[in-house]
DNA sequence: GCTGAAATCAGCCACCTGGCCGATTTCTTC
DNA sequence: GAAGAAATCGGCCAGGTGGCTGATTTCAGC
């Protein structure tokens, strides 16, 4: 494996992204970009076609999003490994991304040697995270795994909210459309939409801001 | 990022072991191994006299283990990186390595490439995990749900609100409508709604509801 | 007195939001 | 197995919201 080069297949809708990535992956003696798509279903096309060693996969592009085209990927059983790129490090997709069989996740704003670092160690079939995703697993992890889990917190507190919906309520209060909310949770915006009802209703609330305005002095979620 | 070489402390009771990764390490132009360590009591030490960028980190050792060494080396605030190898990837292990803020486990059966890979990835700051590892820390997390996080957008300073329109915003943060707001200001709705508009296009949001947020975190307003 | 910024107001319109109704599926609980 | 809670999804619809354009008035600064 160390012998060859290692081919690797860029995703992304954006010709920016892909131009930088390429140039600059392609800089590195030993990797080689072979392939390109627009969005996720041509990128599981090409896998298919080109049968790289690793995929730079965007989360967010039209058609076939990354983290269901993963899926594709993973669940063909291609060699390809999928290294997911995003710019922002949302929980959400880390777990969705890396439950779909995605073998790292990256930052966009890494560096070329972190990118290229990054697509070795994936195509030798480590896993790799973020420094501040494996900071935020760790520590939601250690919080089920520890006994200190005494009840309430998110349960009896705010008027009754189910678990889903202290969920939806803690997007809307970071700002979040019911259409962002849906993808982010992967569900239809109608669900969201009675999520959100049921939240307003059971708060006593009027709409959306007064959710936030709720979350934010219930301590729900906290100014950076 | 690493310009220089990336230097490593290798802590591990077996001298073989040592060897061996001292060899294959220093054998790579960019890593050199300056120290070495038999038991976690010295490991500790090392780090505090060597300053290395990766702490190659063996789990069973005697005095005091890889666990303890680990976590005491990260409670000191030494830039030191903590990629712990083991045999075999015995689940406690991994997870009290982890809580202990190592920022990486690997199985010592990797090959040469793999291990330099893992430590260049570690010092340039990822976190880096053997599949198998991952796939169990995701599942097991998974079956929690969890608060995200996500803020995006580097605003402007709200500095360029005007007067008027910082004072709309606030209400904006106190869950008022246009309406509400029109009658408290004593102004006609509309003038509220292009004060709203401006109030989004400066900050760079895009409703209500983010510009509620922003507020919060700004500390333009603050939880009860 | 001219100028520019701020505050005020109006109308139009596409879109999102929230309310309301109903429906299915999966679980737990009894 | 019945009953209920929770999560999921769809459709319809009135109304609030936000974008866009244009206009008036006041006032500070030159």
């Amino acid at each position: 494996m160390s012998i060859g080069t290692i081919r690797v297949l860029i995703a992304d809708d954006q010709m920016m992204v892909r131009e930088g990535f390429s140039v600059l992956l392609n800089a590195m003696p030993d990797i080689e970009v072979v392939g390109e798509a627009v969005n996720g279903r041509q990128a599981v096309e090409r896998v298919r076609e080109l049968a790289p060693d690793v995929v730079l996969m965007d989360i967010r592009m039209p058609e076939l999003n990354g983290i269901e085209a993963t899926r594709e990927i993973v669940a063909a059983d291609t060699t390809a490994k999928v290294l997911v790129l995003t710019t922002f490090d949302l929980d959400e997709y880390v777990y969705q991304a890396l439950r779909a069989g995605a073998s790292g996740f990256l930052l966009k704003d890494a560096s070329a040697r972190q990118l290229a670092d990054g697509v070795r160690v994936v195509a030798a079939g480590e896993a790799l995270l973020a420094p501040s995703v494996t900071r935020r697993l760790i520590t939601e992890f250690s919080k089920l795994s520890d006994p200190p889990r005494l009840m309430s917190t998110a349960h009896a507190a705010y008027g009754d909210l189910t678990d889903r919906e202290t969920e939806v309520l803690v997007l809307i209060a970071q700002g979040l459309s019911n259409a962002e909310m849906a993808e982010r949770l992967v569900v239809a915006e109608s669900t969201i939409k009675t999520h959100v009802s049921r939240i307003l209703v059971k708060l006593g609330l009027r709409d959306r801001t007064q959710a936030a305005v709720f979350a934010y002095e219930a301590r729900l979620v906290t100014p950076k």
